[in-house]
Order: C-alpha cells, then structure tokens, then sequence
DNA sequence: TTTATTTACTTAACCGATTAAGTAACACGG
DNA sequence: CCGTGTTACTTAATCGGTTAAGTAAATAAA
C-alpha cells in the first residue's frame, strides 16, 4: 500500500486537500463533522503526515540538534536523558551529533543547521572550540550552550558552579592536609576548565599555599597520551593530592595510581568530577564532585523551547548556573562536607 | 539575509534552477565551467541546500532513528557513539529516541517512522516490547536490531552470545565453588534475557546443581523497587553466587551487599553484564560479562547503511553474533578465565 | 427587506529542491 | 547534404503539505 496522503483523504471525503489540512490541525474554519468525519478515516486508513512537506511549507522542523564532544561519559549520557525527556514532551525530535571533541567537525556539523534542518541548538563545545564559529550560529537561531558554553559569545547558558566547586574541592583537599595539589584540566580553551582552575588557584591563595609550577596539567583527549603525561607529571610534582576535572581523567587517576603502586588517599588524596554512579563502589570510593547532568540538560532545553515558542524571548540573555555538589568519600580524608 | 536558495543561485548566474540542481549534484549534463562556476558562487553565499526540500522530492531523508530504552547505560553510550561514528562517515544524520522502557512510547516513535521521516531504523527493544508492534515497522523499511532483539520477529539483528555467555559466567561461578547461584533479570519477554537465563540453567545442569526454587529474579526499572526485591531474594535464597544480567542490576548487587553487610566474594560472588570502563576499579573490582558496544553499534549501523545502499540486500536474514568476554576480577573467586 | 457578518468550505500559490521530457546548437558518419 | 547523436542546457511537473485569498450559503443586524 502507497502511503497515505492528504489528497488521498480528501478524494475519499470529497474535500478539498485544504480542509483536510485543517481540519488535521484544528482550525476553527471546519466544523466539528467534518472534522470527525476526516479524523476517523485518517485514523482508519493509519495516515501520518509528511514532516518534510509540513516543515519544508511552515519553514520549522519540530526537531532540535544536540551537539557534544562524546556520549561515553556519564554526564553527556544523563544530559540527554534530561534533554530527551524535554523534547518527548513538547513534541520534538531530537537529532544528535557528536563532535568527537574536533573542533573541524563540529564546524561541519554546525554549518549544515544553516539549511533549516533544526529548529535550534544544545550543544557543549569541544575542547579546541573558538569562539569564531559559534557567533554566526548565535545568530542564527536559538541556541543554547550547556556545560561547556563558550565565554566569549553571548548566549544562553546552562552552567554549573565551576570555579566554586574547584574552591570547594582544593579547600577539601586542604583541609584533608594536602599542601602540593596539582589540578588535571581538560582544555586551555575551555572557559569551564579556566573557571576550574581559577578555583582552583583562589583557594590555594586563600591558604597561602603556593601554586606549583606545574600544579595544572593540560591533558588531551587521548587516554594512552594522558596515561603517560600523568605519570610524569605524579612523578615529577609529588603531588599530595590531585582534582580530576573530567570523569574520564578521574578514571586516569586511578589506572596511573595503581601502575605507580600509589595507595589512595595515603599517597595521593584524589577528588574528580564526575557522575558515575558506582563512585561510591570505586576502591577506594572516590570523593566526587557531582553535577546535576540531568538537570542542566533538562534545563537547557527547557530554555530552548521557551525560545521556540515565543520569539520575543531574550534567550541570549538567559544565565543559569545550577549548582553541582561535593561529596566526600574515601579517596579524600577530609571529614567535612 | 534571507535563505540562499538554488532559484538565487540560478538567477545571479542566469540559469535555470535545474542547471544549479545538476551541477551541485555533479550531473554529467553539466558543462565542467557552469559547475565551476556555480559551485564557486555557491560558496561565496555560502548556500546549503534545504534537506526538506530534498527529502520531499527525494523520499528520502538521508536520516536513520536510534530508538534504545535509554542511555544512562554504558552498553547504550558506547552502542551510539559506534552508530554515530558509522552515520557521520556516511553522511547521514542520527534522530535519537527513548523508550524509557515503555512499550507504548516505543510504540508511539515507531509509528511516528511511517512518515518517511527516517530512512532506517536502529532499534534495542524495551523490557516489555513483543512481536506484535515490530512487524509493521520491518516491512516498512530497513530496520536493524540490535542486542535487544525480539526474536519472533524477521529481521537483521546484531546481539552478543548470550547464552554461551551466561553459562561461562555460571561455570566460572562454579568453579569458584558456588552452589546457590542467582541470576537477576531484567526481563521476561526479552530474548536476550531468555537466552542469558538458559545459558545459566544449562550450566547447572552440565554441573548437576540443583535449579533453585527462586533461582531467577525478574527485577522492574524502578530501581528502589529492586533494590528490596534483591533484599527479599538474596535472604530468602542465601545465594553463595550471583549474576546481574545488567550493568544497573550489577550496580544494585554492591548496594544492597552494602545494605545487607554481605560481603563481596567472601559470602557472595557477584559477576555483572556490564561496560563501565571503572569495573576494576569498583571495591572490589567487579567480574563482568563485557559486551562489544562500540562495536556493536558499529556493526548495526554498517549493516543498515548497506541495505540503505543497495535495496535488493537481503537484510531481514542478516545476523551477527558478536562475542563478549569474561573479565575475571575479585568479585569471583575462581581463577580461570 | 437589505446589508453585513459569519460559517464552512475551495482554489491556487507556495515552500525549495529534483527530474522527466523537451530543445537548440553542434559534431559526425555515410 | 541529411540523418543521427551528443552536449548543455531549459521547461514544467512534482514531492505533500500549508495558507492567503476567494466564495457561496446561512445568519444576524439594520
């Protein structure tokens, strides 16, 4: 059997294919009858509309983009969880792009959504990303940055509390008697990385500890190359006690301590951003700083649709920071919370 | 400024839409100085075609669905980015959905696919999904399922070696010297889980153990429910050795221990079906049944976009098992491999 | 009773690309 | 010199909805 069309249901009605479009979306010109009358055969001949005949016509999509670095990391997995349920909900399609954290990818991917393609834009940027290409987007259409948001262009954004939590875990890691902390950062671009860091730096000020020189680590995206640089970098600086600012560099941190034979805490304490829900059952359990993935994800879209809706919303002023929280386990030996 | 469109195109360079069509498309009708020339123009407006449009007139949309019952789940993160990886090299673009393990939603995005909105389909079954629902979707269009696949039904299915896997992970329990062994399942309608459940039932009898009574918990999603499912079975069935069929039921084994002050492998064995990359470092490390995800995706998405490729490929006969593996860690107590 | 308004439709243009069918200009073999 | 191809285009229909503008009939207002 062909697909169902428009047409079809108005040949069998004898409509036109214009009353059986609204009648389809409600309009008040058709009445209640006919409106019946073409709902039932629609539903009996199983008919569902062409979205690209409808989107091509209305010139909007119903579908929204999320763009980010990867999925293999329990804060992107929850993000979507969070977006998804947002889109499910208003009716949208979610299409998703990763970025595998090349910034020359996520060009080619954000220039397609010039083609109308999607209505709007998630995305967390990748490690290398300017803000240069990221302005004419803006522009474009509603976008709104989550997690890794980019400073330098206005728009929305959905944060967490990064330089706080960076405070908040070094004065940890202080109070658990560390005096040579070193920070693993994933990016010198990222403003979410450089927040961290400032964080991170303020508190060892705040203590008058010195900051080592090579307290911060520039880590890349490629685990072995990051397996060897940690280990230099633990070897050389005699860290105390170490922040992992990304889930997969808290992962890192525990492979690089066992291949050193360094015992957490007593050697080296160890806090490390992340979701994973087995922290608790990591050996030792690992002191986390958590952020509320499914939250900011549910957030962010939840500003993107109210952009969508009415287009007099000033999106790009929109700001939140939602709040991640410290939670303190046996990799770290401060008692406070 | 407005949208480039091709009629733009075509009349700063006075030619017809058809001739910008062609020569974009690399049509062999085309003078090799027209395309130049358009595709130079093109550029510098910087024009990218309307996929609507396109797709439209295309009936197709160069557009494959994910439909998995969620992603906060390594195998599902890991199965995405394959898919993903596969998508971007083929130039095709991922609309992902989640069933949250609900039948009925599954049901409402697949009818949704008779739209034409998507080319092929990539799909891991809910908990609770039957034949009834899939048949139509296979006959409309190429779909591939993968590790969650309904049996029942016709069609290409990428899985791992379940049964075979869960009788390596009851004959390794064994052989650490279990006697009560559980096994925790996600499902009763699931193939997948089926087959995990024979494996294991096969090896007990290879082993002439006795089947016990509550042998086989069949957990929800609601995870607080489960958690006092397990409570209740491993009391009630003192269980020497346990198998969570899921990387969330592995999860729950650690909790409830925890709970229960049972500890891991001293009074129960735990190995999980799980592909957190943190398993050797969980306290203690987690024996586990891993999955190819990565590659499991990947080996989906090839075959969809094969059958995308050339449609008189036999698709609905395609079938691949691809082997998982027993990591052997501290959970269990046995040696072998 | 006449005019204005409302109701319930239809007609036809349109969104932006693709493609079957048509054509003018030119080359070439016999 | 004629017919046949070939090349490089154009014309116009088409995909399947949506919507501005039009219309006939019924109803309300003057």
């Amino acid at each position: 059997m062909e697909n169902v069309t428009i047409r079809m249901l108005a040949e069998r009605l004898q409509l036109s294919t214009a009353t059986i479009s609204k009648a389809l979306n409600n309009s008040h010109e058709i009445s209640e009858e006919t409106r019946q009358r073409v709902l039932a055969l629609a539903a009996e001949l199983n008919y569902v509309p062409n979205p690209y005949a409808s989107s091509l016509r209305k010139k909007a999509s119903n579908t929204i983009a999320v763009v980010i670095p990867e999925v293999a990391d329990s804060f992107f997995a929850e993000a979507i969880n969070g977006i998804e349920a947002v889109a499910q909900e208003k009716g949208y399609h979610v299409l998703i792009y990763l970025s595998h954290e090349n910034s020359q990818k996520e060009q080619t991917i954000l220039k397609d959504f010039q083609s109308g393609r999607v209505d709007g834009v998630l995305i967390s940027v990748t490690t290398e990303t300017t803000a240069a290409g990221l302005e004419q987007l803006v522009r474009d259409k509603p976008v709104v940055f989550f997690d890794r948001v980019c400073e330098e262009v206005k728009a929305a954004k959905i944060t967490t509390d990064d330089a706080a939590a960076a405070y908040r875990a070094t004065n940890h890691l202080i109070a658990g008697g560390c005096r040579r902390i070193g920070l693993l950062s994933a990016s010198r671009q990222l403003s979410i990385s450089n927040k961290r860091a400032e964080g991170f730096q303020q508190a060892l000020l705040d203590h008058q500890l010195p900051l080592l020189p090579n307290a911060i680590t520039y880590c890349t995206n490629d685990s072995a190359a990051n397996h060897q640089l940690l280990k230099t970098a633990f070897l050389e600086n005699n860290y105390d006690g170490i922040i992992a600012t990304t889930e997969k560099l808290s992962t890192a941190v525990y492979e690089v301590c066992e291949a050193l034979q360094w015992r957490i805490p007593d050697d080296l304490q160890v806090i490390g951003f992340s979701n994973l829900s087995t922290a608790r059952f990591l050996h030792p359990s690992l002191t986390t700083i958590t952020q509320p993935a499914f939250e900011m994800g549910k957030a962010a879209a939840t500003l993107l649709f109210r952009a969508l809706k009415s287009n007099n919303f000033p999106l790009q002023q929109q700001q939140e920071v939602i709040p991640s929280s410290l939670i303190a386990r046996n990799s770290t030996l401060a008692k406070d919370k």
